[in-house]
DNA sequence: CGACACATGTAACACGTTACATGATTTG
DNA sequence: CAAATCATGTAACGTGTTACATGTGTCG
């Protein structure tokens, strides 16, 4: 849901139109996220649909082929709402990466280790790309600074969880940990409760 | 892509059904990460259309009315693959809390102390009943562990970020800094060359 | 038998991506 | 004029979710 907040977000500065959105999310990203095109017309279809925004639809009228969008009261409550409001992950996302490392835990004719030398090295080479990325851009650029800080305390924390796993893996190696089944199946959803 | 993967790795076991997959996937990686069974069967579908995957069809002739679904040699080629390439995100995932903080950093009606504390306190919450969910496990179950670890230094990240932009942000804090359209707009897309 | 769990699906939707089609405007 | 760019869309697909429909087996 975050590219429909967004384009609400530079709706709320005044009426826009498509490809502008696009140009502006992108900027203020620091180019870090583009953002497709086509996106930002089927998402403000939605918002048009849903009444959070509403359409010039005199496009051509005053010389321009551009068709202005404009957020409603309805779009400023929501938008509000959803920064003042913590998103409600019920569950978290899956992690491909976790993934991969339990099935190479488990999996017979896999060496973990050659995994995780793999995947280790490739992140590392990002993070290094978004180091220079920031020591190339102006050090005024707040919005390319905040992105690839986040970008790299992301994977900063991903390769420390690999180092992490791995050294836990080199204790107990082997295959059939405590089984499974012996755990009881209750619903422990975690964050749902509040 | 982490669930077809998925799904792949606990069919090289040996053949399996629908619903026991999910029960699998679920028990594997700690009832963290549901997954609804409407997409087992979907996934299924598409790993058979496109050869990973061979069902048996003699749904109940032995006596019951699952599906065996087995892997195919080009199913297994395509998990070791998986396993031993990381992922070429071409561009990072959208982070929503990063554009939360930069929709409030610019928008002059709101209080990023606020927006910030909000969120960083559900995080904090967050992590808590991991660190409880890790407590309460079985030492022994690795799986639960390594997904509750990871959970654990994610969020660690992202409240570490939180900080990191609030700071900055109390340093150069008002509307515009650093006019964005004197940046160039060149392809600037990172880790896509390789 | 009737209720319940097991098991397999389908439908509809949201979001995201790539690719293509179609005009309008600018510019060499 | 012709080509490139700007601008708006549509189509098809993948992934994921929720909800519903439909059988089958078991058990009180």
């Amino acid at each position: 849901m975050s590219v429909r907040h967004a384009l609400l977000a530079l709706l709320s500065e005044g009426p826009k139109y498509g490809l502008q959105l696009r140009t502006e999310f992108e900027d203020r990203t620091g180019e870090v996220w583009p953002l497709n095109v086509g996106q930002v017309y089927q998402t403000l279809q939605r918002l048009e649909r849903d009444g959070l925004v509403t359409s010039d639809d005199d496009d051509g009228v005053d010389g321009g082929p551009q068709k202005g969008f404009r957020i409603t009261g309805a779009g400023r409550d929501e938008l509000d709402a959803w920064l003042r409001t913590p998103a409600i992950d019920v569950a978290p996302p899956r992690d491909e990466l976790v993934i991969k490392v339990l099935v190479a835990l488990r999996l017979p004719g896999v060496d973990l280790a050659e995994v995780v030398q793999v995947h280790r090295r490739h992140l590392v080479e990002l993070m290094q790309q978004y180091t220079r990325l920031k020591e190339d851009a102006s050090p005024d650029d707040v919005s390319l600074g905040l992105v690839a800080d986040a970008e790299l305390f992301r994977l900063d924390a991903v390769v420390r969880w690999l180092d992490a796993a791995e050294a836990r893996a080199r204790q107990a190696p082997p295959g059939e940990p405590a089984p499974v089944t012996s755990r009881p199946r209750l619903p422990r959803r975690i964050g749902a409760g509040r």
